[in-house]
DNA sequence: CGCAGTGATGGCAGTAGCTGACATCACTCC
DNA sequence: GGAGTGATGTCAGCTACTGCCATCACTGCG
């Protein structure tokens, strides 16, 4: 035996995820964390970069995953279809952790820190993806679109497939349904305005005014 | 006269301004700022919600300008043009900001805090655009796809426009062509991996593999 | 004229995220 | 058995950010 328990990185993990399942992410401090986990504070800033970021380990291999899935889809295969193979293995590959993905978003969603992270996640995701769709012989503007607009389609399709409560479909059959979507939206295809629900005088999300 | 000297937020936008760009942003604390504005750091926190806000105080009147041309734009129009209009007249409007803008963009660029901020600033703009839209009577899903797609295409012409050294057109040209460009990508139309460069052995930004 | 209320600021103490520097000590390798 | 090595502990310190209360010009009102 060694002369400290193994596994210091997933006790910090795991003792993480719990705290912020009890008290809320902010509610819970570093050291909190670390003593749950029998260790330190100090300690759990060598094994994570800072607290949040205990909450996205894994997307490293997501990406990689995602990587992957575009190295491998056949060759002679637009842009967009790329990165929809891609998307949907990524899709595959999240549906048997349903629960948890849907435990850890609503985390996310009650916290600004955590959603900026997030979305710092995507856009890596995104840039890795670009990347992948270059190497295959995809322009650079088109590489980045293709993979920008595949991310918000994933995103979408991540939100029906976590939200909907009746929703029987896998994600890999909504994310193939978001991408279809997708396209018919950026084709024009799209109800064209036509009955506008009712107009209402709209006090939305718009910041105030200023003039 | 006041007891104080007037326009204490500007003041203080300015000396942060200043000092990000002699120092960079994360040498800067925030008890310089509020020297240099003769003020304190106490007061900083009245008028900015923390150090990373300050430069972003913009995104809200550019918010207000973009859900408004949603809301101008001529009625019998697919979703993903009536985003195209909007972001035509915000490109139009930031137009003759271009310096400022690259500055401010290089300071983003250094500091991954400031780019998460940037992200979810962009995220919120494409919310409103989503809600704009919903309410000229696109559907749920079809609205989130057109303003998410759009506020990429947005992203994607900010960088060019910016980041080219000899480019003479317009942003709203720019963005003009990069949403044309996005409707290509997405509907297929996309020199489809014919000749890919060289493929080389590949030591990008891919995560490392654990098996 | 005086007086109470208001609003922007200062002062101060405190919390917590995060870092650098150094010590400790099992384990390994020679 | 002695010199690394690597993961951890300890401690001091910085700084972002917050709560609470004091201050004091200005305003409106009797």
């Amino acid at each position: 035996m060694g002369r400290w328990e193994p596994n210091a990185r997933g006790r910090l993990e795991k003792a993480a995820m719990e705290l912020y399942g009890e008290h809320g992410f902010h509610q819970t401090t570093v050291t909190e964390i670390a003593e749950r986990a029998g260790l330190t504070e100090r300690t759990f800033f060598r094994h994570f970069a800072d607290k949040k970021e205990v909450l996205f380990s894994g997307a490293a291999s997501l990406q990689e995953l995602l990587v992957q899935a575009v190295d491998d889809a056949p060759e002679p295969l637009a842009a967009i279809d790329a990165v929809g193979v891609a998307l949907e293995a990524v899709a595959e590959a999240m549906q048997e952790r349903r629960d948890f993905a849907k435990w850890r978003q609503a985390i996310i969603a009650a916290n600004p820190d955590l959603q900026e992270r997030e979305l710092i996640k995507l856009a890596s995701l995104g840039s890795a993806l670009a990347a992948a769709l270059r190497e295959r012989g995809v322009g650079e503007t088109a590489a980045s679109l293709a993979a920008e607009s595949g991310i918000a389609a994933f995103r979408v399709g991540f939100e029906r497939w976590i939200g909907e409560a009746g929703e029987t479909r896998t994600y890999r059959q909504i994310m193939k349904e978001s991408l279809k979507e997708l396209k018919a939206v950026t084709s024009g295809r799209t109800p064209p305005t036509r009955t506008p629900p009712a107009r209402t005088p709209r006090g939305r999300e718009r910041p105030h005014a200023h003039r």
